[in-house]
RNA sequence: GCGGGCGUGGCGGAACUGGCAGACGCGUGGGAUUUAGGAUCCCAUGGGAGACCGUGAGAGUUCGAUUCUCUCCGCCCGCACCA
């Protein structure tokens, strides 16, 4: 491992000697964070020989308290930083505000507070949480997304999508949250519901700005492979947002009208209904066809036909929730038109159901009745006629069969397999210029304005003469004007005139600025770069800055984010990377999503009255009780009950620890320790343990590992003239650093060293300490353990097989028995084989 | 419905590649110290009087299964009218 970061001189450092016997974490928790914060101790080290850690939590949302979640999340991470740190790597640790948001704007409303002071007072008290946690941040880089430095760029960078054709402004049914006042992105409804308040969404008809993160589907369902370092579930996530599916695009010719059912078409028109499918093989089993009811052919059709018309208007207003549940009734109308099947020229009606998505393929579907449960269903209850296709033995009758069989019934195709035909049919449509191979997707495009105040604007203008104009990049940031007014329901940017009415950047004409700001995901979206430049001012980072520091080597968050906070920052790195300013396709190697801090089997809420706060915890028991309660009680990525009897029992070790050094290794006082051949071997296995431990973030075995150790210690000066070493000590100190930083750090100074523990590096363990020269044995019979033997650790198979079968407990059981066999295993047991 | 994960003492959890189940902590019981309480320290603590029985249930593979395979039950998460 590379070289420790040049030592601060700390002059200050370890020097007082005596420990009071009373631990206060209080007093040295204050001492140590000034100490910390003047020395500089945690500032990120320059170039430096050593290999570089990006560790990496998830900003907060500044809502001006911090809750066990946070404090769960900043304790992983600091204790991964401090031990990368202490094992020689040049560490980036920094920590930031995701400070645009709806939230303020809303307590703006709710107590007459600005946004801006609202956010800077919020960070001003979390910042002071965080810091009485004792996390290493290294402060001077902190980010704020709601500062023009940083929006400015957040602007810059869409301009940049725009300008790469990936920001585009379009009208389109989108969600509305009626109580946030805004539309909101696919990734951000759930259930049909807001991600954030929990209202039912419902659809609108708007004129949106969105960024076409479907040009990257493919790239970022492909990528999925490289993050072998995140978790499965997140992935697979990911793989069902995207959605990819691979079938056929079929067009299916409108028959003439003649007869004038629907005006508009008139004769020959030469007009198709396109529709998507994967199973292009049951091509032949259609009858019938069904249009979404948001479909542009359905809207026309319904002129002149009231009851088609009727349905419409309710079927669009149905809740995207109640679209959606496979539970819902299928229902539709038949419009009245037909069209021809593309190879028989078989007249199929044309019907319009409310089970079909607009959004989805091309808002049509071919209905294979005998094929698709949910065309089987549409079929029988509209008394449309069911065709079989496709066959298997043993498939069932009365129901639609969907599996893969041979074709029948289908012209020249009859007798090809499922698959197979798949290949053939679209081939002859692509060849009758009436289809072709497609591959679609889930995912849409990620709308991503707001109409809200407090969140970047969205650097646009709109021109009467020229259009839609961007704001040239040297006008950048478009400011967020301080002076507005808050009207509930309303975007308070659309009434501050002087913001409003500009001039255009093209013709100089006058001209109408957006007042939509961007989402904040967009904010969120790069600050991970933002962190490895804080202060750069030509561009929001700097290509040898993110050569340097990224990607990040490990991102520890919350898995709620899964298709939100962590696809769109996926998908901006790879536009990114694209653009050339950076030289990696994926922002975050290795990913730990931490679980939830529970109490009483429930999420904390203060509906539930079970919130537990940081703040009174670390008052009555210190930071590093907290920390280490809350590493120690389950691994991280379990969720965590709290227990207050969990934490006395956190800080009854942190007691048993300050006594030690307290008492500077024995009751006795001032002998030097001896370390027996029993407690060498103890601490070097502890601190193998607890570093393996640390790398697979096994924190809560580490932490035992360490409670092991501290007990053999008891043990070892408990017995007459016996003190522990101050070698023995050191060590403990160092081991503990990246759980209890105070406490660490004072034990430290009690034992008079100058320089911070922190900067120590991390033990090494000799692996002959390791070596034990005697190994106990459980002597099994049958598989039970009859007798327990100790043996040199060398002792050979037969040796050891020799002792086994003499000892008189085991031939006790071998008694009237045949041995079958003996199994030996080095080093843990032997198991005779009897019949 | 589909996919994934998890079921271990009174509780949180250990057991990493099949090898002594229950590390560590909490709780509980006992003891030491103390006028007393608290704090502290020490001992015990899966069940059973015992032979033995025990990792959700049942089967299988194996000398040996918490660990691997199959079936079932329960809980959690994700997806779900995506054609």
């Amino acid at each position: 491992m590379g070289s420790i970061p040049p030592i601060l001189l700390l002059s200050d450092f370890g020097r007082q000697v005596c420990l009071e016997d009373r631990y206060t974490p209080a007093e040295i928790e204050t001492k140590w964070r000034e100490r910390w914060a003047e020395s500089g101790l945690y500032r990120t080290p320059g170039a430096g020989g050593a290999p570089k850690y990006y560790c990496l939590e998830m900003f907060p949302y500044p809502s001006g308290n911090l809750h066990m979640g946070h404090v769960r999340n900043y304790t992983i991470g600091d204790a991964l930083a401090r031990f990368k740190r202490m094992q020689g790597y040049d560490v980036l640790h920094p920590m930031g505000w995701d400070s645009f948001g709806l939230p303020a704007e809303n307590a703006g409303l709710a107590k007459g507070l600005h946004p801006a002071r609202w956010t800077r007072e919020n960070i001003a008290a979390m910042r002071r949480q965080l810091d009485r946690l004792g996390f290493s941040y290294d402060w001077e880089r902190e980010v704020t997304t709601c500062l023009p430095d940083y929006y400015r760029f957040t602007q810059w960078l869409f301009l940049l999508f725009y300008r790469r054709g990936l920001a585009y402004r379009k009208k389109a049914p989108v969600n509305w949250c009626p109580k946030c006042s805004t539309v909101l992105a696919n990734e951000q409804v759930v259930e049909g519901k807001c991600w954030r308040c929990d209202s039912d969404v419902t659809p609108r008809e708007l004129e949106q700005w969105f960024l076409r993160i479907t040009a990257y589907a493919q790239n970022l369902l492909d990528d999925l492979e490289l993050l072998a370092g995140w978790p499965e579930r997140v992935r697979t996530m990911q793989e069902n947002w995207i959605g990819r599916s691979a079938g056929a695009r079929i067009e299916f010719p409108l028959e003439d009208a003649g007869a004038g059912s629907w005006p508009e078409s008139g004769s020959g028109s030469g007009e198709r209904i396109a529709v998507y499918t994967t199973r292009a093989d049951t091509l032949f089993g259609v009858t019938y066809l069904v249009l979404a009811p948001e479909h542009p052919l359905a809207r026309r059709l319904a002129d002149g036909n009231p009851e088609l018309a009727a349905f419409l208007t309710r079927a669009t207003a149905e809740s995207e929730r109640e679209r959606t549940s496979a539970e819902s009734e299928k229902e539709g109308v038949f419009t009245g038109a037909h069209c021809l099947h593309p190879f028989t020229g078989e007249r199929l009606p044309v019907w319009v159901g409310n089970y079909v998505l607009y959004a989805y393929g091309t808002g049509a579907v071919m209905g294979v009745p005998a094929h698709d449960q949910r065309d089987y269903l549409f079929a029988v209850k509209y008394g449309l006629p069911v065709k079989t296709v496709v066959v298997e033995e043993g498939m069932p009758a009365g129901a639609a069969y969907e599996g893969p069989g041979v074709l029948v019934q289908s012209g020249e195709f009859t007798g090809l397999p499922s698959e197979r035909a798949k290949t053939r049919i679209a081939s002859a449509l692509e060849a009758a210029g009436l289809g072709r191979t497609e591959v679609r997707y889930r995912l849409r495009d990620w709308l991503i304005s707001r109409q809200r105040y407090w969140g970047a604007p969205i650097p646009m203008v709109y021109c009467p003469r020229c259009g839609i104009v961007p704001v040239p990049e040297a006008d950048l940031p478009v400011r967020l004007p301080e002076a507005v007014e808050f009207k509930v329901g309303a975007n308070p940017l659309a009434g501050v005139r002087e913001f409003v009415e500009t001039a255009c950047p093209a013709c100089g004409g006058p001209a109408r600025r957006e007042t939509d700001t961007c989402d904040t995901f967009i904010c969120s979206s790069w600050y991970y770069l933002r962190y490895a430049s804080p202060r750069a001012d030509e561009l929001p980072f700097r290509r040898a800055d993110v050569d340097r520091w990224l990607p990040v080597d490990q991102y520890v968050g919350g898995v709620e984010h899964a298709v939100l906070h962590l696809l769109y920052s996926r998908f901006f790195t790879k536009v990114l990377r694209d653009a050339g300013m950076l030289g990696f396709a994926e922002p975050f190697q290795n990913l730990l999503t931490q679980g939830m801090v529970i109490k009483d089997g429930r999420k904390m809420s203060k509906s539930k009255g079970n919130v537990v706060s940081p703040d009174e915890i670390v008052a009555r028991y210190g930071a590093d009780t907290a920390r280490l309660f809350i590493l120690f009680a389950a691994p991280p990525e379990k969720d965590l009950e709290w227990s207050d009897h969990g934490v006395e029992g956190a800080a009854r070790f942190l007691q048993r620890v300050w006594r030690l050094y307290a008492q500077g290794g024995g009751t006795g006082g001032g002998a030097a320790g001896e370390e027996t051949p029993e407690l060498r071997r103890l601490l070097h296995r502890t601190v193998k343990k607890v570093g393996e431990d640390l790398e697979r973030f096994s924190f809560n075995t580490a932490i035992s590992a360490c409670m092991e150790l501290v007990n053999a210690l008891y043990a070892h000066r408990g017995e007459a003239g016996r003190t522990v070493p101050h070698a023995t000590l050191a060590t403990l100190a160092k081991i503990l650093a990246p759980f209890v930083p105070f406490l660490a750090e004072e034990a430290w100074g009690s034992l008079r060293h100058a320089g911070s523990v922190h900067l120590e590096p991390w033990p090494i363990y000799d692996p002959e300490a390791l070596v034990e020269a005697q190994v106990e044995l459980a002597l099994q019979v049958g598989g039970r353990v009859r007798d327990r033997i100790t043996v040199p650790a060398a002792a050979t198979a037969p040796e050891i097989e020799a002792l086994t079968l003499n000892s008189a407990r085991v031939r006790q059981y071998l008694d009237g028995k045949e041995i079958v066999r003996v199994v030996v295993v080095p080093g843990r047991l032997v198991n005779v084989v009897v019949r």
